[in-house]
DNA sequence: TTGTAAGCGTTATCAC
DNA sequence: GTGATAACGCTTACAA
């Protein structure tokens, strides 16, 4: 009669001829003479045993698996970002398990209490509530809101971003610059890439104008200002800065229908680097976020191998990528 | 002094001044006297205590939690299908964990090794290894390839969608129809999509042509039937249908070079349903891909709740929606 | 080195 | 309906 319940550690020592205890130790990489690891193995694969990690993590209080917190994955940059941190936590030997809040401040808040309950060993989090309520035992990574204090942070060089992109339109010739925002007062990021963008005209000696949105309920709110600066198809900057790549998209399809053409008149740069489809085109050139860094150190710092005490905000450097809204120099 | 380790049912136990099994009771939903249950939930709220799931899953070997063993989550139509997912499972109460295999076969036997272990309740997977090595004990799910008897397949039905392309392209005007198609001899969706293509050209008396490449190493191999089938910026066909919205992107960019004109010149619809970032836009008329269905089909037959019989294959019906590569009745 | 046994937090089977 | 108690599969002192 076949067994019908999955072999346990027991069930292998009884094969093997040797205790539990040294079949315990092999599966943990404890030293073990040579001929009991053997006899061990041989059993193992004979019965098709495999540890049973939920029964280890029960006793360890370790269970290698670390949680994503994450708004959605329709997004494709919260794609690219979950896509590194996955893979990367997976090569060191962790699980992923995935939820997904569609930035609902309480479904975050829910997710994080599910997530605490099932015992993962850390929590990476792209979240929305700045009220965010984290039991400070459980190690806690937050991307790109650095939103309480004692919570490290992994981020884009979101002001040197800005800086870089208003450094390319007036290397590219512009002379009228434009930066174009939008976003919930609460992600401050698109206010530090202003801020750099800004900072870097007026060292250059640039002049300059700002919209920002506040509201999020789509792009119509910027079209009266791209019909008000239109006269005749002459748009009145040369060169625009959009938080990112989904409003430079935006924006150059409202510019596209005024008779403003794109790179022609006006040049335009972006913020992320999205790419259409899983190709390696971008939609517009853009400034880009530096994903797998990111990913990487959130994982190191998540679990923090050499107990170095963390810092509260890594900001990794981003780089520029033309993708058909600059002219480049030939 | 204070406790440091999370308190456990035991604890509750204590506090309420009631035995360990009422607490569970409580817990379980399982019938316990209104005077008991008040004590042991204003016991458990005060310590803030939660079960401890990864106990449960060991003692019950249920352990509400499904893993997903997908290629990527850099191509936009898997992360469509990972977020709907997701986000079913969550909303029936389990957790998901996200492997990732970049399409790599013997990645994808190992996740499906590692979850084995991790005792999840069930597994669904889009995979690219006809071989996978699959626990006929541990419920699965395929998605998008119906790779061996025995593992219910959930898809789109590409023959339909293929049919749907070839109806609306006709309907549309065109008199001579293209199929152009890309992809391993493994994943045979885009063949059912021709199929249905070519049976509705047959069945409206359409002359069409196909060209399907097998490798799928870029696009350039396209490039010499594009360039064969143009004269002075006439294309031969006025209807394509591509067997993703990919490849309809790619030969739109290149029929672009040769001076063909897309709606005017050459009409096309793609396959899947992409959209540009998070928008509402396509980036091309295709026929869309029901990916809510799918997930909660998948999902409905891995939790199968009401025990019923399996079924092999569920095709489910896509729709068309127009993308500015057709040219629609006004 | 190897074996023995306690115990992790929960559920489930019993008597009461 | 409630309270003891024995598992579940594993790790880890500690004893041999």
């Amino acid at each position: 009669m076949k067994k019908t319940t999955a072999p346990t550690m027991k069930d292998v020592a009884a094969e093997a001829g040797v205790s539990l205890g040294t079949v315990s130790k092999v599966f943990n990489h404890i030293p073990v003479g040579d001929v009991y690891r053997q006899k061990v193995e041989q059993a193992a694969s004979k019965l098709g045993y495999q540890v049973n990690s939920y029964a280890r993590g029960f006793k360890t209080n370790r269970t290698q698996t670390v949680a994503l917190v994450w708004p959605t994955l329709r997004n494709p940059f919260y794609c690219y970002l979950a896509d590194a941190l996955v893979g990367t936590l997976m090569s060191r030997g962790y699980r992923a398990i995935v939820t997904i809040t569609n930035y609902d401040s309480q479904a975050e808040q829910e997710c994080l209490n599910m997530v605490r309950q099932n015992k993962v060993d850390g929590v990476i989090a792209l979240t929305y509530n700045p009220n965010l309520e984290v039991d400070p035992a459980l190690p806690f990574i937050s991307i790109d809101r650095h939103f309480r204090a004692g919570v490290p942070c992994v981020a884009s060089d979101n002001f040197g971003g800005g800086q870089l992109a208003a450094q390319k339109l007036i290397e590219l010739g512009c002379q009228r610059l434009l930066f174009l925002g939008q976003g919930s007062g609460l992600a401050n990021e698109t206010d530090k890439r202003r801020t750099g963008f800004e900072a870097a005209c007026q060292a250059k000696g640039v002049p300059f104008d700002a919209l920002f949105l506040e509201n999020e309920t789509g792009f119509a709110p910027f079209e009266p200002f791209l019909v008000e600066h239109t006269r005749n198809g002459a748009f009145a900057y040369d060169g625009i800065f959009c938080s990112t790549d989904r409003l430079c998209y935006e924006i150059r399809k409202r510019l596209y229908a005024l008779g403003v053409r794109v790179p022609d008149d006006v040049q335009m740069i972006g913020f992320d680097g999205i790419y259409r489809f899983d190709s390696e085109d971008l939609h517009c050139s853009t400034i880009v976020q530096p994903v797998q860094d990111i990913a990487r150190t959130a994982v190191d710092l998540l679990l923090n191998e050499n107990g170095a005490s963390l810092p509260a905000l890594v900001c990794l450097p981003v780089r520029y990528q033309s993708g058909g809204t600059t002219r480049e120099a030939l």
